[in-house]
DNA sequence: CCAAAAGTGTTAGGGTTACACCCATGT
DNA sequence: ACATGGGTGTAACCCTAACACTTTTGG
């Protein structure tokens, strides 16, 4: 066995906190919590937890995910390491911020209280603890980019949608108004969406057709593609 | 004061990782060193190092940067986190990877000479230690779409260029030619670049005049543009 | 019957691509 | 004079954005 050639190395823990996304068909929000314990307790943040030494980054990721959701298999991305000097008042410490992008009826509600969590509508959200302000902003960036680049937020949608649902999602992560008639031609001409014959009465009184993603096209869309990749771009501002 | 509640928490090294792209008006180059310990003694590898605890996780970048080509003030790009359990077999650490662009021509010879460091055209790369490998994927891939998306390479640059060689600098980005008046259409279009009233004559009896970067002019767009920001795409594939 | 949301096509303009010849000069 | 790389313009096409009316149906 060789001698730790690591022995002398500074060792920090390793945080890793979650920007977590859905969309109530009206506004996209975050999920966060009310700390609950010292520094900071009573104040907002993101759902976070440390780094175990048996877990992967993205497994940490997603461990905690569930903890908070109650959810398995959740759509995560890592975002970038956050490492300034004190941005722990406790002690050194360096952040992984991952997005996550869930359904938001989807979760458990039980845990969710819990940790006295809850949603806030992404362009009303509180002070948050920390460098957590400068994580969601980061989040909206890379959000807003990969909507425009690949079908994205299907995710945060039910299995069946209907066109006008996802604009409004669409329109939410833009922070603007899209045409409709735009709107349906581009991301139908990406192929990857089914129509199904049910109709959604919930908001009119004509009705609006329901639609599943469907991921063996998008699957094939993105094989045939080799990277280049669907592209949904924003309008400009 | 408080008890530090972070007490239990496991701790582990933190590495930074950098991708060193070098440019020599001819190919793509990347920076490697030849490690002089082990493990893999003798292997190549990404120039790296481990985060100390008076250091941002930039700081700690650039620091190992300067450590290896004595430049200061370089650009440096957080890349991604990297924490699979295994990927140091000395022990359990994670990586924080950085791309960076230099100037080929402008390091210090006795440094990398010390670290046995080598120039690498990026399609001819050694095999590299640990997940390195995934690492460079990454800054290419990076790269590539950051020199898309606004007027990138500059860096890689000396501080006067032609035409041409920005040409080539995006061919090897790309992997792929590009016609020269579509090129020198979009580039000029971008109004970032200053033509001076000198001919570099090196690569042809005619000489190609030379530009300078101007970056009043670049910051100036950026601020414009709010974001949307100047485009260069890659043609498709 | 009417209010309210869903659904549908066309046109004009801007941007991207493809493409070929002349220029300057060192040898 | 000629070989070598540098420099220039235009036309076709495609994609995007702008835009208004008809359909359905619950109340």
């Amino acid at each position: 066995m060789l001698p730790n050639q690591y022995e002398n190395i500074d060792r920090f823990p390793v945080a890793l906190d979650t920007i977590i996304f859905g969309f109530d068909r009206q506004n996209l929000k975050l999920l966060l919590i009310k700390r609950d314990f010292e520094p900071e307790k009573g104040n907002w943040s993101l759902m976070g937890g440390f780094l175990e030494a048996d877990e992967s980054l993205d497994e940490a990721a997603s461990r905690i995910l569930t903890k908070l959701t109650g959810l398995k298999n959740i759509y995560l991305e890592q975002l970038y390491g956050f490492g300034e000097i004190d941005r722990d008042p406790v002690e050194r410490t360096i952040s992984i911020a991952y997005y996550s992008l869930i359904n938001i009826h989807d979760h458990n509600k039980e845990l969710v209280e819990k940790y006295s969590a809850r949603w806030f509508p992404i362009d009303d959200l509180p002070d948050l603890i920390f460098d957590h302000h400068k994580m969601v902003e980061a989040a909206k960036g890379r959000l807003r980019h990969k909507a425009a680049t690949q079908p994205v937020g299907f995710e945060l949608l039910p299995e069946k949608f209907t066109l006008p649902e996802l604009q409004q999602l669409y329109e939410s992560i833009y922070e603007t108004d899209l045409d409709k008639r735009n709107f349906r031609r581009r991301i139908l001409s990406m192929n990857v969406l089914e129509k199904t014959d049910e109709k959604q009465k919930k908001f009119s009184k004509k009705g609006a057709y329901l639609y599943r993603f469907d991921s063996k096209k998008f699957e094939k869309q993105k094989a045939e593609e080799n990277g280049a990749g669907l592209s949904f771009k924003p309008p400009k501002v």
